[in-house]
DNA sequence: AGGTCTGTTCAGCT
DNA sequence: TAGCTGAACAGACC
């Protein structure tokens, strides 16, 4: 279940096959590859080279060689890169092949995960770990919506998923279901800090799924710092759990 | 073995 | 327009 880390990782693993040469390109699944018809994507990136590797948010896409289009990519929520390793024929949703033998599979077990050409990231918002005080406050702190939502939501924030949202959250003191425009410049300021350090933090750790991230995200579990038990429920489509006595 | 849960994005409502 | 709901997917889990 991808976020953010898991993201950055994906696109240092990309940038281990910038400059060879596409010699096959695997794009049948025309659902991973919607819109495009099988043999597009192919027809577009057979004989160019990826140049350079971006990400904002959890969405990834590659420039091309020759003023060739983007490659865009985007892992749903059990993706991964996998470089050089044995295909897979199941679980490979699209694969890139190069002139030296060497294999990019977007490897996905659910399918969710994306791969186009020329993406359109126009409604996607700043990436939450270089995102502006002031454009944080801006587009976090406004809305009805429960700020756990707003911190989900694509457009306002790029890359902040459930878990980090929750661990996030839970670091804050803040309470996941408390309106997103009624906080204070002082909490969305001090909320964009804990947010940065948990990105980083994760990062480090290799990711946000790696089980100790937020060990308390479990019915019945006691908040790490107060002894309280958790509360759990749906907030922003999400199950959310939070400490009722650190986070009111 | 079957039902429930999982998370992200997007379409389609109000 | 803002915000909410459910569909899409398919494996993990109980």
């Amino acid at each position: 279940m991808p976020e953010l880390p898991e993201a950055e990782r994906a696109r240092a693993q990309i940038e281990k096959v910038l400059g060879r040469e596409i010699v096959f390109v695997d794009d049948r699944d025309t659902y991973v590859c919607r819109p495009h018809a099988p043999g597009e994507i192919a027809e577009a990136l057979i004989g160019r080279t990826l140049t350079v590797a971006h990400r904002r948010g959890k969405f990834l896409w590659a420039e091309t060689s020759d003023d060739g289009p983007e490659l865009g990519l985007h892992l749903g929520m059990a993706g991964r890169i996998a470089i050089d390793e044995p295909a897979h024929e199941k679980w490979d949703r699209f694969a890139l092949e190069f002139a030296d033998g060497s294999r990019l599979a977007l490897r996905d077990k659910r399918r969710l995960g994306r791969a186009l050409i020329e993406p359109d990231f126009d409604h996607i918002g700043p990436d939450a770990a270089l995102i502006s005080r002031d454009a944080f406050r801006e587009r976090v702190g406004r809305g009805s919506m429960p700020l756990k939502a707003r911190l989900l939501d694509q457009r306002s924030l790029a890359g902040v998923g459930n878990l980090l949202a929750d661990e996030t959250l839970w670091r804050a003191k803040l309470n996941p279901k408390r309106a997103a425009g009624e906080l204070s410049e002082e909490e969305l300021d001090h909320l964009r800090r804990v947010l940065r350090a948990a990105t980083r933090d994760a990062i480090r750790k290799g990711g946000v799924h790696t089980g100790d991230f937020i060990p308390h995200r479990k019915r019945g579990h006691a908040c790490p710092r107060c002894g309280t038990t958790v509360d759990r429920a749906t907030v922003g489509g999400r199950t959310t759990f939070w400490c009722p006595n650190c986070q009111p």
